[in-house]
DNA sequence: AAGTGGTCTAGACCACATC
DNA sequence: ATGTGGTCTAGACCACTTG
């Protein structure tokens, strides 16, 4: 009598080898939520075990993973589902005085549901005019205004931030965390555009600046663990205060 | 009698894994010039006789060096020195109009020698008032004027730029394929900072805007295989015509 | 001491490019 | 047909973390 290999047989396309087969394989398990970020899945000799490949193989696969951002692995320790980003992503943008230090500030200026217009539905993968929360955030430094994002998040999912029981005013400095506890989304990449304009009259009275000053425009569409996109967020700062640094190889 | 192998002793720090040092040593053969830029290595099996390792060990050492970029594997074909960046890589950060289609045109404004100012010879790596090549160039789409650079280059190795029998007329739309031709400077890798300002009068003048117009700048370190910084250049631009995307994960 | 991931070996066989 | 890199195996042993 034999054990029971749950796993073993694993669609494996002519073209495909069998590590990125397993890859995927776990990517989906990974995605459906057996195991939860930040979690340890099973070692490896036991993933090796349970789908009937050598020790070798399974390696590639969890490597695999690893590289795409789904995993993490320690030498010692185990392998652990990636938790989402959690930092203070937009800040790499930008420089502000003695930003170093002080953690930015949030406070939201508004919070109400919307019809998605064209240009947000369109970002989102949704129909125009399906339901989303819009958000309108300022973020400061030691006082000062330098921020101004409108975000966009996708109705259903993310009803639980429009509950009167938890005000904005409760929300805390970084959203992503946020968006982790209340919503079991977890943000596993993101794209940012960037590119360059001038502050319109609102914007300029915001963030202190005069109508018209030049502005770094920051738009970013942030996805989980599926691909689904969840965020569509535009963002507007003073063009002085940008600084990126790339590296070309 | 055995065979003799040259490169079976590899420096092998106790911290230091196998392949790691395989691919030091590589490096080193690179760097030296042993092999040049575009030409093969030896077959994968040949490398691990000659270093009286494992075949999978070498393939270890190679896949790092291939992900480091100093090599180009090819299924069935070989493994290769990668050849210098060699395309237009500022124009990914500007979209000028239907710039897709024709290649940007380049025309040198000025060319001399200097003595590295401060900056200069902080970012080249030299020492400060050592002599460096200056060149003004401005880059154009369709005939209209919209980057211009200021580029300093080290010079006893770049002296051949300076020949008067190669008018800068005849040198083309790119520069790094220039490096290599006439001095066998192969550019690795560069690192882009970018910011945002205003242009100076002259700028201005040059580029066709008003005084004062909002523009990107660009700043430039380009280097070598061997890790020293070959070129420091400074690129100016329309803001209005910038754009990049960045991937975050 | 036990369990984890990391390194290394010595082979077999497959897929691709070239002559 | 030959030579190249790509995949897979089945083991051994090492290095790190934790109880």
């Amino acid at each position: 009598m034999s054990t029971i290999l749950p796993f073993q047989a694993v669609t494996h396309e002519p073209g495909q080898s069998r590590y990125a087969a397993l890859a995927a394989a776990l990517k989906a398990r990974i995605v459906r939520g057996e195991w939860p970020p930040g979690s340890a899945i099973p070692a490896e000799q036991s993933l090796a075990d349970q789908h009937g490949v050598a020790l070798g193989t399974m390696r590639r696969a969890l490597e695999l993973l690893s590289e795409q951002g789904f995993l993490d692995r320690q030498h010692g320790r185990g392998t652990f589902v990636k938790p989402g980003l959690s930092g203070a992503p937009m800040f790499r943008f930008f420089r502000f005085g003695e930003g170093g230090d002080a953690p930015p500030q949030s406070s939201i200026l508004a919070r109400q549901t919307q019809a998605a217009k064209a240009e947000v539905a369109a970002a989102l993968g949704l129909g125009p005019g399906e339901a989303v929360l819009h958000l309108k955030r300022l973020r400061s430094v030691a006082g000062q205004p330098c921020l101004l994002e409108d975000i966009w998040l996708p109705l259903p999912l993310f009803e639980p931030l429009l509950s009167p029981g938890h005000p904005t005013a409760d929300w805390g400095d970084l959203l992503y965390p946020l968006f982790a506890q209340r919503c079991g989304v977890h943000v596993h990449r993101a794209v940012d555009s960037i590119g360059f304009g001038q502050l319109s009259a609102t914007a300029a009275r915001t963030l202190k600046l005069p109508a018209g000053h030049p502005c770094a425009r920051v738009s970013r569409q942030a996805y989980d663990m599926s691909g689904r996109c969840i965020e569509w967020r535009h963002t507007v700062g003073d063009a002085h205060a940008f600084h990126y640094t790339v590296s070309i190889v």
